[in-house]
DNA sequence: ACCTGGCCTGCACGCTAACGGCAGGTTCCG
DNA sequence: CGGAACCTGCCGTTAGCGTGCAGGCCAGGT
């Protein structure tokens, strides 16, 4: 009856959202710049299935080498790195390009240190270790308020029914009720409303909203859609259901 | 409000506050003159953020140069240059353009009368080490007052809901109340009622309430949200919100 | 130039919301 | 009817947040 390939997680995405585009047409290019593979692939995949095109460069030479020539929307930049010091990649970087936003990546300690200067420039920074979720959430909002991606009037509102996400004030309503949500309850209700009408497996949703380092249970998932059902959906038509053995679907109460 | 069209390339932010704007349409431009790249570099991503055109030189003979050229609406210029002395670019300044007006950057010890009685002539000045939101204040009030920026009847009262703050009296009510502020709660306020409903990171509130070289503990941002509340929400319908994990959200109280 | 008061900042303690483990209960399906 | 998958109440732990206090610095006045 239903599709039930959801674990597909590396089948091209079919359409979901407005995707972001360059006033060329063509599709929103993405620099990251991390020593470790690891990350580096989990980034650059997370990042590709979002629709954009993905470079990536293992150290500060590389990275300015490769912006150079691949004119990046926007560069996601690990702070550590082998040669050069992130800030020195990002000062080098305004020289060729004096507007492009950049994404830090950085150690939860390191944080406290250097934060100066990080946020001025409309850049912003996340701390590792993050959740996936959260990387693109900041990456798109850093290229809105930067002008890439004008064609599509994608505002910071995400609507499915009723029901709507603002991420700038983190304002959640279902038909006029204000809801209140805790930061791991927003960032999961966030990535259901990416992905509305689309069964999303527990795996998927762990990947996804959680860090990824996270050692626990998939039973927090479970536990997580507990809470938002009782902020969201309680006393009125549900949004949220079960699918058993698949996952679950957020979709506009009928 | 005016429709702008999206067309602005270049670091336009959302729409938030009506975009000062020259009368031929196109961006404000300010020229930026220090000699310390990370201070040049610093200003340039901020002021860039405003959503204005910045160019920066990095002495008085490049300063001239670039302002024969690119016509600034406005200049930050630090007075300690390697060349010239900032008085003479000044003066200089002013035989190519009388009326541009000129926000001085000056040490603190240093030659401060020198530089007040220079103000007359509708300049102004900032010590170091300034904070991003003092520096952003005085130039708009600058250019406010110079007639830059005449489409946009920006006037110098911010409101937001029977909140206001009047950037040129100071004068700060809430509902009728008159509200008695420190220097460092009125900066903190008047970023905050800048970017209403929407969050602020501390790190982002830090960066630009703070000077740049603030060393300190995250913690002074708590502790004068704190102070604020008690001078604005106490005994009231609360509009400073706290986002555990998230930031700060400053909203009309419902 | 000295004094004084107000403002800024560091430190540290207490508090509470938020997170996630556990386990017993419930629903669904074969 | 049995088992698997899912739901959810309870609760210990943690980390993010609020705030009182005290020292130091700057400004304004005498």
């Amino acid at each position: 009856m239903v599709t039930m390939d959801a674990r597909s997680a590396g089948a091209a995405r079919s359409t979901k959202h407005v995707e972001l585009r360059r006033p060329d047409g063509d599709p929103v290019r993405v620099l990251v710049v991390d020593d470790e593979p690891t990350l580096a692939d989990l980034l650059s995949m997370a990042l590709r299935y979002e629709g954009w095109e993905v470079r990536s460069a293992p150290d500060g030479m590389a990275a300015l080498r490769t912006a150079k020539q691949f004119q990046p929307d926007a560069v996601v930049l690990d702070v550590m790195l082998p040669d050069l010091d992130g800030f020195e990649v990002l000062r080098r970087l305004r020289g060729q390009a004096p507007s492009v936003p950049v994404l830090f990546l950085t150690a939860k300690d390191a944080v406290e240190d250097r934060v100066a200067g990080l946020t001025v420039g409309g850049d912003d920074y996340v701390t590792k270790p993050f959740s996936l979720e959260e990387v693109v959430a900041r990456l798109r909002a850093l290229m809105r308020r930067s002008g890439v991606g004008v064609t599509a009037r994608d505002e910071a509102v995400l609507v499915v029914g009723d029901l709507s996400l603002d991420e700038d004030s983190h304002e959640v309503r279902r038909g006029g009720d204000l809801i209140t949500l805790t930061a791991t309850e927003f960032e999961l209700l966030r990535y259901l409303m990416r992905n509305p009408r689309r069964v999303l497996s527990k795996a998927q949703i762990l990947d996804r909203v959680w860090s990824y380092d996270f050692g626990g249970q998939a039973n927090v998932v479970e536990l997580y859609i507990s809470y938002l059902r009782k902020k969201i959906d309680v006393g009125r038509q549900p949004m949220i259901h079960t699918l058993r053995g698949a996952g679950y679907v957020l979709k506009p109460a009928v």
